[in-house]
DNA sequence: CGACTATATGAACACTGTTCATTTTGCGTT
DNA sequence: AACGCAAAATGAACAGTGTTCATATAGTCG
């Protein structure tokens, strides 16, 4: 076979992404491999590679689809909350996600590129986004400090969140159950900027 | 060869943490394999099996080992703390540690258990030592505070830093270079107990 | 209808974790 | 001293992994 023209080269990319995805969710992120996504898209394993360059670049794409869900859901939960409350509205809303799809987010934190090999451009500035909402909503907080004090506080912030649901989420602090986890985000952000708006 | 006795089985257990803990440091967590590891100790695979029930169990014992290490250069840093001054302490060795021996702190939260395993008695115990030792500084810096909110705050903030650690050292907070991560981690512990101490 | 080329294949390679029949070795007994 | 037994160590085998690439195939164009 060949020219099958079955499928362009972009609707196999989004076949195999969508398919991966899929297997993510069932299976978790181990039970992700080359093989599985050719046979869940009906092509071969030599197929796969010729649309990505390994299985890094694979893995990369699906977990770019993740943040973009993901960044969707916190702007929405953004726009939705009250005067004063969005980093709380945040910090939750991204402890949802990671609850309700702890697989597919989890992928995005598994998944270690080999030594050298640095994300796509497009990556990081997907990542980068996430920081800027939270400045926006500290600098409506806190008006009066720098911009280097306002990214500064942003990055331990959502460090402090992201710390709690990778670690509740994972079972590393043990007898917290599920709605637990919501009281430590909220902990973390109250008393957080408690200090930093200086009361 | 049998009963060579050159070695006993507790003796090439030790052996194999061992030489394990170099692979991990060496070549990080995913250049980690039974054969090598059986050859870094002059025995083959099998008889890693006749020590370890499997891989997992032997990178269990090896992350019991880091977590060990960690719990001391906490202790230490606690005592030589100044007054006050404890949970910054603690946070700052904790991070000194993830720099200084990334791939070994890694290994802990990089290694998952299958599915449906849990990890042996013990091992919760040692991640609850961690939570124990934050909670005693926060005892003393708010006595008021009940044991209720004491632990959930040693949780939220011990999950903070852990946070910052993570992201800082897989490359996730984009421009933050090593001494940047210091001052998110005061960042993150200064107000957070600002907060939790009412000022 | 034939030739050309893009497309898809799947066998091959070197690796992985894990098992277990087989071999080797040391010790205790006769 | 010789024998036999059982513990200890082996390494081949199995099913899986990522990745490559010579080969076979199927559209399209002349």
């Amino acid at each position: 076979m060949a020219r099958r023209s079955d499928h362009s080269r972009d609707e196999i990319r989004t076949m195999a992404l969508v398919a991966a995805e899929g297997l993510i969710v069932a299976q978790g992120f181990s039970g992700l491999s080359a093989r599985k996504v050719a046979a869940a898209i009906g092509y071969t394993v030599g197929t796969l590679y010729l649309v990505f360059r390994n299985l890094d670049d694979l893995i990369l794409q699906v977990n770019e689809r993740t943040l973009d869900a993901l960044f969707s859901r916190l702007q929405e939960a953004l726009e939705a909350s009250a005067e004063g409350e969005g980093a709380l509205a945040l910090g939750l809303a991204y402890l949802h996600f990671a609850t309700e799809a702890p697989r597919r987010w989890g992928a995005v934190f598994d998944h270690h590129l080999p030594e050298g090999e640095l994300p796509p451009p497009g990556y990081l500035a997907k990542v980068e986004r996430f920081f800027t909402l939270l400045e926006g909503v500290l600098h409506g907080l806190a008006p009066a400090r720098s911009d280097a004090e306002i990214a500064r506080a942003a990055r331990a912030l959502w460090s402090g969140v992201h710390g709690v649901c990778i670690l509740g989420l994972t079972g590393r602090l043990d007898p917290v159950s599920g709605g637990e986890l919501e009281l430590l985000v909220e902990s973390l952000v109250r008393n957080y900027l408690a200090g930093f708006t200086g009361r």
